[in-house]
RNA sequence: GCGCUGAUAGCUCAACUAGGUAGAGCAACGGAUUCUUAAUCCGUAGGUCGAGGGUUCGAUUCCCUCUCAGCGCACCA
């Protein structure tokens, strides 16, 4: 007896003695006067005043000695000790004895202090409101298992704190950028997930299909390209927190769903974003952790005062040693084969040199930087550098080789970003991945005329684990993707 | 996709070095206990040792394949 078969078992037999006494295990709703939180903040005043109180939450622990048990209950704001005892509860006290750890359950009662100096809840009335059919995770360890909290996220919020906590941080930061944005008069927009043509992003889309209008259709792995059409159609600011789906890898840094905010400006270039995003997310470290220090993967990052803004091509010879900027394709190439950079499958210059970029210059990048002015190659949809037309004005953020924003001057001339999409499209031809079709409509929009604009996107779940310490994405998705057992 | 590591009771972990079909704590069950604090005390039960195959008289242990996960690499705006 004690198999997980076992264990239902048994606790299937205290449902039905329940039953029989004619309690429902699972009835409609209770009210309660405060959460566990409020019980302890307002002890002196409900102890004085003898309030008889109702809460309710999750049986974490229990402690039976004959005529007296305590229990702890948990709800969403943290937990309180209860006593029960036959000597207020009289002939009820006999389904104290049908409790198991799990059950929820709410309480009416007093307040009052043990002789240890816990304040408790002298329980006058118990109420079954959810019978558990399965045992929690041991009451001391809790949930180790790092595959067990993923996939049984509910248990993992059950037991560690922790983990609730992390997650009511990832609102309060989502909650601050919207505040942020609505307050400067941006206007938050909902736009496809499923998207005829995919674009915004250099990715490989999930594919999907829509039965009656027998279409083709993609889970979008950015929502750029409508949101620049909201621009056209004079909404000037606007934003959406979206999810975005990426049919690749997985790793520290990557999950295939995941959140991005895009944003877009009218009148204003991507220093007007370099602004605001450094702006926004130290406003949000104050408000959020208390300070712009913070110490993420072991190193000390200062949020603080202004970024390091250096050039895209600057930073390759820094770190390389090299010109890469005058090189042609042949020395490149070159190059890739003596330093081991591997660029099977790179087609064209730009998307070598950035591969070289992220090899030898990304790690190298600790406190946040912007890196500005990427090859226009790797960036159609970026507006060339007023003064250097061999570049364009883009900037990524980056802290400890990782990056956070990716932002442009948006290209606004449709005859120009026309060229831009054919010029991606004979790299395609030449045999590279992750090129879009070009998107008529998205042109003929264009073409009635797009104000000059700043746009920025930023990776909601990197920043959420920056501001939580957390090395893994998957610890601030609640329901990472993993394979199926 | 490649490499390394791991998977043992509901949970947290042992045992396996040198092959003889597994132990503990918590949880559970029975009992004692009317202010406990990871309560305590006495007793009981609980395991296809991730899956499949091989070697062997005999495999949780050795070998092979597979599954899932973690880490690293690759991929990845």
């Amino acid at each position: 007896m004690a198999g997980i078969n076992e264990f239902r078992e048994q606790r299937l037999k205290k449902m039905d003695a329940l039953i029989e006494k004619g309690i429902d295990p699972y009835p409609y709703r209770f009210d309660i006067t405060h959460t566990t939180k409020e019980l302890l903040e307002n002890q002196d005043i409900l102890i004085k005043d003898k309030t008889n109180i109702a809460t309710a939450g999750r049986i974490m622990l229990m402690r039976r000695q004959g005529k007296t048990t305590f229990i702890k209950i948990k709800d969403r704001k943290g937990i309180i000790q209860l006593y029960l005892s036959i000597n207020i509860l009289k002939d009820d006290y006999e389904n104290v004895k049908l409790l198991d750890i799990g059950d929820i359950i709410g309480v009416k009662g007093e307040i009052f202090i043990t002789h240890r100096g816990e304040t408790t809840v002298a329980v006058n009335e118990l109420t079954m409101l959810s019978k558990s059919l399965l045992p929690l995770p041991e009451k001391y360890h809790g949930i180790q298992d790092i595959e067990l909290k993923y996939r049984k996220r509910h248990l993992d919020l059950i037991m560690n704190d922790e983990t609730k906590n992390l997650f009511i941080r990832r609102r309060d930061i989502i909650r601050f950028i919207r505040n942020y944005l609505d307050a400067i008069d941006f206007v938050e927009v909902e736009t496809p997930v499923l998207q005829p043509k995919y674009g915004g992003a250099f990715a490989r889309p999930f594919n999907t299909h829509h039965n009656t209008l027998d279409m083709l259709l993609y889970l979008r792995i950015s929502d750029e390209l409508y949101l620049k059409r909201l621009i056209v159609g004079g909404l000037e600011r606007v934003y959406e927190i979206a999810r975005d789906f990426r049919n690749e890898g997985i790793d520290k840094t990557h999950n295939p769903e995941f959140t991005m905010i895009e944003i877009y400006q009218a009148y204003a270039d991507y220093n007007d974003m370099m602004n605001l995003v450094q702006d926004m997310v130290q406003k949000m470290a104050i408000d959020i952790i208390g300070t712009t220090k913070i110490n993420y993967k072991g190193e000390d990052i200062e949020l603080g005062g202004e970024w390091e803004r250096i050039d895209y091509y600057d930073a390759l010879e820094k770190y390389t040693s090299a010109n890469i900027k005058e090189m042609e394709i042949k020395e490149l190439k070159t190059f890739c084969e003596n330093h081991k950079i591997d660029i099977e499958g790179k087609i064209g210059r730009g998307k070598i040199i950035d591969e070289i970029f992220k090899v030898m210059v990304e790690k190298n990048i600790k406190n946040p930087t912007f890196v500005m002015n990427q090859p226009k190659e790797i960036s159609p949809l970026a507006k060339l550098h007023r003064d250097d037309k061999s570049k364009v004005e883009r900037f990524e953020l980056l802290i400890l080789g990782i990056e956070y924003a990716n932002a442009f001057s948006e290209l606004n001339n449709p005859l120009e970003q026309r060229e831009r999409f054919e010029y991606q499209m004979t790299l395609r031809k030449e045999g590279e991945m992750e090129i879009q079709e070009i998107d008529e409509d998205y042109l003929e929009a264009m073409e009635y005329g797009m104000p000059p604009t700043g746009g920025i996107g930023i990776g909601i779940d990197r920043l959420v684990m920056l501001l939580t310490g957390s090395d893994t994405i998957k610890d601030v998705i609640l329901f990472p993707l993993l394979k199926s057992k």
